[in-house]
DNA sequence: TATTGTTATACTCTATAACTATA
DNA sequence: TATAGTTATAGAGTATAACAATA
């Protein structure tokens, strides 16, 4: 059974069939991948989903809370405090249309601008850090089975 | 009420190049593995992060705590009391071998192998229905390029 | 009555540091 | 001193239900 394993001090644990999970190599992965984001933007104050949702509201600003966070799949009570922490930072501006008071509708403010086009650059430029150990096709085919799998942009119904 | 159609009354959001982003796709890849896990599992007592570690456990008994929480990627302290609650449920057995009694030796119970057993079945299938909207040459790729990306198995050193 | 968002509570996972008991 | 694991604390993310204001 003992082969000539890489670490010889560390005990080698088989993985098993568990290796054929989809969920478990998209745990594995996601820890790698946020690996990558912290070293890269070591000491920045930024967080992935924090940012993704400064990035999406500066695409579609005016559009309602609610619609963000369900195109996110960030739940309702989730999205409250992000959206006030963002507030609290100056980041984003909340409105209540009349037409509907029930709702909220976001933009960002100067401030919130500024900081998306301060990190797009790094934003941008981590995807191609994420993917080092594939080639360029192969990163590429991942992306797209990805966005396959998750059913954005593509062809499904995409909510 | 809204019968057909992918929501006309819902805003369309823009997600623009963030949807090229490997971090974001894995968070929104895992989030729906995580839904049919947890929709094909409904009312049973099983979580993904415990059951893979029964199952590794089931695999490698006798090896330390820390060998598994490393190879898992799960915090010592995270480790501590994922290990405590499976002992407290009578599913996991702890040792401290007399070489070195700083370290704990895990192996299941007969109650932890039953466990393991009897959710083997629901828990491959459960990779099948995973894959759900892909052919299957495009899962067994998916499959194939989380791993090589997260470092599992393959070639790389795996440790 | 239904919907939009808020508040409150709780639990999981993660991060960190201080601690023990061994080595 | 270093290591294996524990304890304690804090924070983010998630889930849920009850709630207010509005439709």
């Amino acid at each position: 059974m003992n082969v000539a394993g890489p670490a010889y001090d560390e005990e080698a644990v088989d993985l098993g069939e568990i290796t054929g999970s989809l969920g478990f190599l998209l745990r594995m992965a996601q820890l790698k991948a946020f690996d990558f984001f912290f070293r890269t933007l070591d000491g920045e104050n930024l967080r992935p989903g924090e940012f993704t949702v400064l990035w999406v509201i500066n695409l579609n600003p005016g559009l309602r809370q609610g619609t963000f966070a369900r195109r996110l799949k960030i739940k309702p009570a989730h999205m409250t405090k992000l959206v006030a922490r963002m507030v609290d930072q100056g980041l984003v501006h909340r409105e209540i249309p009349q037409d509907d008071r029930r709702s909220v509708r976001l933009s960002l403010t100067e401030g919130g601008s500024a900081f998306v086009a301060r990190y797009r650059e790094k934003f941008l430029h981590l995807h191609l850090a994420e993917r080092s150990d594939l080639t360029v096709e192969e990163s590429a085919t991942l992306i797209h089975l990805l966005k396959r799998y998750a059913g954005i942009d593509g062809d499904g119904p995409c909510l």
